[in-house]
DNA sequence: AAGCCGGGGTG
DNA sequence: CACCCAGGCTT
């Protein structure tokens, strides 16, 4: 059957590239930290940073981490605590462990030196195709396509791409439309520029098509369909889920935090004792942790809200007795001063002047 | 193909 | 509140 040819995919892809690069060199982002100096590593640890989160978010992180772990040396030697704490706060904490395994790797089959290859690249953990080919483009110049968020929304409306996001019918165009259009020449440049457009003007609402370098052979703003292109994703409404978390506290005002197993939510992070809602405080305590409590006490209930679910967190204080002992390497006792990163809202909890730790 | 995994920004 | 963000991994 004859299927009507797409304009996007009939142009010549260099005139593409050409107008993306001359717009980049005077509109392009050309100060982000990673860019100065950008190694393999820096890189890397940006893009992972990166995945589904904000460029104004990331930044201080990025200067942090960088501060700390300034080398993949430093990195992989360093302990999965050190990781993760630096890593709290930014979520998705799957991407911290990934990256703490990804530096050991590294340094044990490469001898520290990055690969240059996409495949090698992904064969490391937590890294995918297109953070693969944003490495090897970025840090070493290799040709090889990314398909980011900035990419997929530019490329989709080049080629006025009515598939559904998430389906294969969307995904495989634009892989084939992302590699014929990644040029031989200035790859470093082509990979930011065409996420910067992207993040600047090509944006989820209100797209600037007016400055957009890229107008005049765009099928969506032809069309006019540039506004509904990319579908939105409907998303199932968010089931409420409900939970309980213990701050104990000892004579020295130390809080007492569980490290959380490596998978489900806050994986590898440190946190508040969790337990059932209507659990038995006093004899969970003493069978539990082994400890007996004094001056329990119900304190405000927090609300926080995931990209999935939403869940109310039930908060207990309690103190614990003389000779308390916990005997679990996964519970630990913490100084407020000098406590582990914790998940974003226990350390609201934990910070919060109105639930004074102090009894 | 669909679900899981966070926290923050934006309209 | 809905939707998304320099996605990847698991089932």
């Amino acid at each position: 059957m004859t299927t009507k040819p797409n304009p996007a995919t009939e142009r010549a892809p260099e005139a593409i590239a050409g107008a993306l690069l001359t717009w980049f060199d005077a509109h392009g982002r050309h100060d982000l930290p990673w860019q100065h100096p950008r190694t393999a590593y820096r890189v890397w640890v940006a893009e992972v940073m990166l995945q589904q989160t904000q460029v104004a978010t990331v930044i201080g992180y990025f200067n942090a981490f960088m501060a700390h772990f300034p080398d993949v040396h430093t990195l992989a030697a360093a302990s999965n605590d050190d990781v993760m704490a630096h890593w709290a706060g930014l979520g998705y904490y799957a991407r911290a462990r990934n990256l703490h395994a990804a530096a050991k790797a590294i340094v044990a089959e490469y001898a520290g030196e990055f690969p240059r290859t996409v495949d090698e690249l992904m064969a490391l953990p937590g890294i995918g195709r297109s953070t693969a080919g944003a490495i090897a483009a970025q840090a070493f110049g290799v040709w090889a396509p990314i398909l980011d968020g900035n990419a997929k929304r530019v490329i989709a409306r080049l080629a006025a791409l009515e598939a559904k996001p998430g389906t294969s019918a969307y995904e495989k165009p634009l892989w084939q439309l992302a590699e014929r259009y990644t040029p031989r020449v200035r790859v470093i440049d082509y990979t930011q520029a065409i996420m910067d457009l992207g993040a600047t003007l090509c944006t989820r609402s209100r797209p600037d098509c007016e400055r957009c370098p890229l107008a005049d052979r765009c099928h969506a703003y032809a069309n006019g369909s540039q506004t509904r292109i990319p579908a939105p994703r409907k998303r199932a409404k968010r089931p409420q889920h409900e939970t309980r978390v213990l701050v104990v506290m000892d004579e020295a005002n130390r809080v007492l935090l569980e490290k959380r197993p490596p998978a489900g939510i806050w994986g590898g992070l440190w946190s508040l004792p969790e337990v059932a809602v209507d659990a038995d405080i006093s004899v969970l305590c003493e069978r539990r942790l082994g400890l007996s409590v004094e001056n329990v006490r119900e304190l405000q209930p927090i609300h926080h809200g995931f990209t999935h679910f939403e869940l109310r967190i039930h908060a207990t204080r309690v103190q614990a007795g003389d000779r308390a002992r916990i005997m679990d390497a996964s519970l630990q006792w913490f100084a407020a001063t000098a406590r582990p990163g914790v998940p974003a809202p226990i350390a609201k909890l934990l910070d919060s002047p109105q639930q004074t730790l102090a009894l």
